[in-house]
DNA sequence: CCTTAATTGAGAAACTTTCTCAATTATAAA
DNA sequence: TTTATAATTGAGAAAGTTTCTCAATTAAGG
């Protein structure tokens, strides 16, 4: 709540209008969510604090508005091996994220080690390769720190 | 239905056997039809070819059946951007896959190409990293070359 | 063979996601 | 400013997915 809204919502207006979408308050409120987080969220995490903000959002539209902000890289989805459907706020489009496994805190770093590898796989395996999706899995320094 | 059982499903149970887990006809069953499909395959498509082995296969055993397989590494579970929840034979427990978005055919690649990145990118972030999820998307050689 | 604990099938229950539609609202044109 | 319009929303119903329960079955070892 406590700066809204920042300069990062204000971008998120200007990126809604290029692709012809409204910039309403349900949408700007779940991209304000995710960007305080330093946690991963779930969808009802996200329902529950953006209902903080605007008491009588719908879990619908929790759903459509969190599609919308994937749609067009505002936001990524987080993916974890026995289930996925969390999102966490992206600042880059391509951004790949650090996970930690104790407290949920979540971490995206830009660069990306992959752009010698791709050319290289790509001859060997014959696919031609436009996307991939990678995502790491550890402990933050406070986590790793602490005994328990 | 080919060659059943095969190497890969005696293989299997002796995995099933270490872990003290039993050999089912059914957990053979769905190994085999994860094996022997080279696409990534949806619940209910597993349940469809499970029962052309063994008709009364229920899907509560389908369900428990993938987690197994997939917690002791003889199977994977294929992420997308908008949803996950396929799984896919894996030929190796470092297995990452690269999967064609038009005809669905998945491939895995043993070899990994973080292991010199993880110790840099750890001491940047802070982050001990243990583990990391990777996958690549693209068009297999056939999809490429064709120009449907 | 027996025994025993693990596993299964079936359906119920719980949970998640999508759909529908009337009411509301952001936007741009007048 | 108003007004018109199409996009968006909330609410609840519907559809879809996953987990649970429990009696019956069965794999595995003695
Ligand atoms: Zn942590
Ligand atoms: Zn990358
Ligand atoms: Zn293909
Ligand atoms: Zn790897």
């Amino acid at each position: 709540m406590a700066h809204f809204p920042c300069a990062k919502e204000i971008d998120a207006k200007e990126v809604l209008k290029e692709k012809g979408l409204k910039s309403t308050p349900q949408r700007l409120a779940v991209l304000h969510v995710l960007h305080e987080s330093t946690k991963y969220l779930s969808i009802n995490n996200i329902l529950d604090k953006t209902k903080e903000i605007l008491p009588n959002t719908g879990l619908a539209t929790i759903y459509r508005t969190l599609d919308v902000l994937a749609d067009i890289g505002l936001i990524s989805r987080v993916h974890f091996e026995d289930g996925c459907h969390t999102y966490a706020y992206s600042s880059d489009s391509h951004g790949h994220h650090i996970v930690c496994t104790k407290c949920n805190k979540i971490m995206d770093f830009a660069e990306c080690p992959f752009e010698d590898y791709m050319e290289n796989l790509s001859k060997r395996t014959g696919f031609k390769i436009n996307n991939h999706f990678l995502q790491l899995f550890g402990e933050c320094n406070e986590c790793a720190g602490n005994a328990n």
